[in-house]
DNA sequence: TAGGCAACCTGAAGCTACTATAGAGTCAAC
DNA sequence: GTTGACTCTATAGTAGCTTCAGGTTGCCTA
């Protein structure tokens, strides 16, 4: 199949298929005359498990590793596992860190409530008030 | 005060200030003899508040809105809490994404208890065979 | 056989919000 | 007068694509 098609299957854009070859995520497919691309089920495959890991919102960085050690010659998938915890604690760092800050944005909306002179607006003087602290580290690659 | 100063009480960096100056969040200073950039009280108070914006997650978008606003001769802040209102939603969106990963995070990661091969391992099947779906659109500007 | 059109090709730029680097200039202290 | 901290501009890099420009291939129809 050409690129069209396995774009179609793996509900992606062609430009995306090619930049994963590009980043090394999907292997060099053979090319016809013309020069057009020629996947076979094997890429129909990798591609598939690249896009659900993508839909996970695993980085690319994670999606590499869980390839190689998918090809490697692991006798166990140990590794696998660690890979999908450590996705899984920044899926729930984020989560936390979106909570927190759902909390503050609450409290500070409820500072306006009706409509009101700009300069008096709770929000604004909520906002200009605040205290600056620094940003803790982050462990995750979720924005 | 200089931009070291700045960037200190603003808890950022001399290059964030200077990034944000040529975005239009910050206006142009005055400069010394020397072309060292010069800053007063209301820099100070403008910058922490991009910066109180940014430590919320806000869009430089959504900030321009409201420092424009905020700047403006409006009577009333509706806008305001408008532009305040859409960014909780966007937060909100960001977490329910989240939570329903995470789902089938635990979902699939359950699939591979033990130590086994990794032709076996429950979360490379899984990966391989989760049914590819259109990812719905995003509202949010949240990673 | 020619023309038209969709799908394909490469390479480069754009997006967000910064961060990092290079190479040069400024300024206060010793 | 020289050291060293600070500042300046300009450019490139980050992630994961998307978009664009400009050209080629291949199939269908007249």
């Amino acid at each position: 199949m050409k690129i069209g098609e396995l774009a179609q299957v793996a509900q992606c854009t062609v430009e995306t298929v090619r930049y994963y070859e590009k980043e090394g995520l999907l292997s060099a497919p053979a090319r016809t005359a013309g020069n057009f691309r020629v996947y076979g089920p094997a890429h129909v495959e990798r591609l598939r498990l690249i896009r659900n890991c993508r839909a996970l919102d695993m980085s690319h960085a994670e999606i590499h590793s869980l390839l190689a050690l998918a090809d490697g010659p692991a006798d166990d998938c140990s590794a696998v596992n660690a890979v999908f915890d450590q996705h899984i604690a920044h899926v729930d760092e984020r989560i936390r860190e979106l909570a927190q800050l759902k909390l503050q944005l609450v409290a500070l909306r409820e500072r306006c409530g009706a409509e009101q002179a700009v300069d008096a607006c709770g929000i604004l003087q909520g906002l200009a008030a605040m205290e600056l602290e620094a940003k803790p580290e982050r462990h995750t690659h979720l924005g």
